[in-house]
DNA sequence: TATTATACTGTATATATATTCAGTATAATA
DNA sequence: TATTATACTGAATATATATACAGTATAATA
């Protein structure tokens, strides 16, 4: 949408208005624009108002006090390419699998869903130092895919036995899968298909860490 | 502040205000919140509100008509982390400063502008190995906030000679500034600042990973 | 047991607020 | 020249809204 021009006073009067809501929480009325703008008749920021609406910066909710909406500008450029999902934390608890109840989101954190090229499902919270040399370290979010299609060399969260763990993923044959630290500390964890329990959670796609 | 327990109801009316603001801007009328909780009494949602109040979920502006204002806690979540910015990627050339001159902005990312707690100005992609032991990799994008205001200990993008560097800081004394890898391959790069030029770019926030 | 917190209905009212009407004045536009 | 947009004052008013008062009921607490 082409927003037609506006001018000094309209855009004071706009102006005002944004600090209003920011200081205050909500929007202002006909006499608070009047208090701010030094108008004696609340006519003047009714008319202003108006304009302001006719020419697209905001929209009056009919009948309602304060229900005036700022029209974001750059709004429709955003939209498309700034989308924000919320996507949730989950805490790697030594057992337990992390799954999406409640009870296991640590809180919920806004990131666009294309942020690292392929879409994810969740955030996990690394715990340990297991995967170091291939910096991923303790506290770091990585951004998980729930998903069952991974390839040797993949780094995956994985169950075994209510035991979560983030590591890289082989599978030399069949019924054996090794799951590899990236650290000299720790060791390959071999599961043998046959006898033991293993669940993949999902594939490790970006990393966040915040400082 | 100590929030006390709120009760499943209260819990009820306080999201019910969170998503009134979020879809119309500002906040409900104690008739609004009769109307989408269901209540038959105006008073329903005004006891509600000033136990609300009271337990320091929201503040209520007092004459003024929907008043309301949320208090912290989630507001970020619908007020300012729902909003992205822009922020430019900036390779990280061997030689010459990371501006942000559009010849050296490899493209714009969204991103929300609180994502790592602290704002920041510009993404820095690491080349090199020089901050492996700190889990910063090659190709990494690290989250640069202009500043001088940086303290030992800190990881730093400096500049010496034209030269852009990812580094630990410290400062022994007033001359002399020492710039610390994270990986026993690379030496400390002493900076004696009566002879050499050194600029500071900014302090290191957070760090970004796309796999 | 008395008190307090929660969770409501229902009525009433002072006032906060949007909104219309009647003007005045200036500058730009058709 | 007539019209329209801008930029105000001032007064009037219907209604939107906060808020107090009077109740009812249940559960938890002291």
């Amino acid at each position: 949408m082409i927003m037609k021009d506006i001018t000094p006073q309209q855009n004071k009067v706009l102006n005002c208005i944004k600090v209003y809501i920011k200081e205050t929480g909500f929007p202002p009325t006909r006499s608070d624009i009047c208090k701010e703008m030094g108008f004696r008749s609340p006519n003047s920021a009714e008319t202003h108002l108006r304009a302001l609406e006719k020419k697209g910066f905001i929209s009056i909710a009919s009948g309602a006090s304060r229900g005036i909406l700022v029209i974001d500008e750059e709004k429709g450029f955003y939209e498309e390419t700034a989308k924000t999902d919320s996507y949730p934390i989950i805490g790697l608890v030594a057992a337990g699998s992390p799954t999406l109840a409640s009870e296991n989101i640590e809180k919920q954190v806004p990131c666009p869903p294309n942020f690292f090229g392929s879409s994810f499902d969740y955030f996990l919270r690394v715990k340990g130092l297991s995967m170091k040399d291939a910096g991923i370290m303790e506290d770091d979010l990585i951004a998980v895919q729930k998903t069952h299609d991974v390839k040797n060399g993949d780094i995956v969260v994985a169950r075994i036995d209510d035991e979560v763990t983030v590591k890289y993923f082989t599978k030399p044959s069949s019924d054996k899968i090794v799951l590899e630290p990236a650290n000299d500390d720790f060791s390959d964890i071999e599961v043998d298909l046959r006898s033991e329990e293993f669940f993949l959670e999902g594939k490790y796609i970006g990393l966040i860490r915040e400082n």
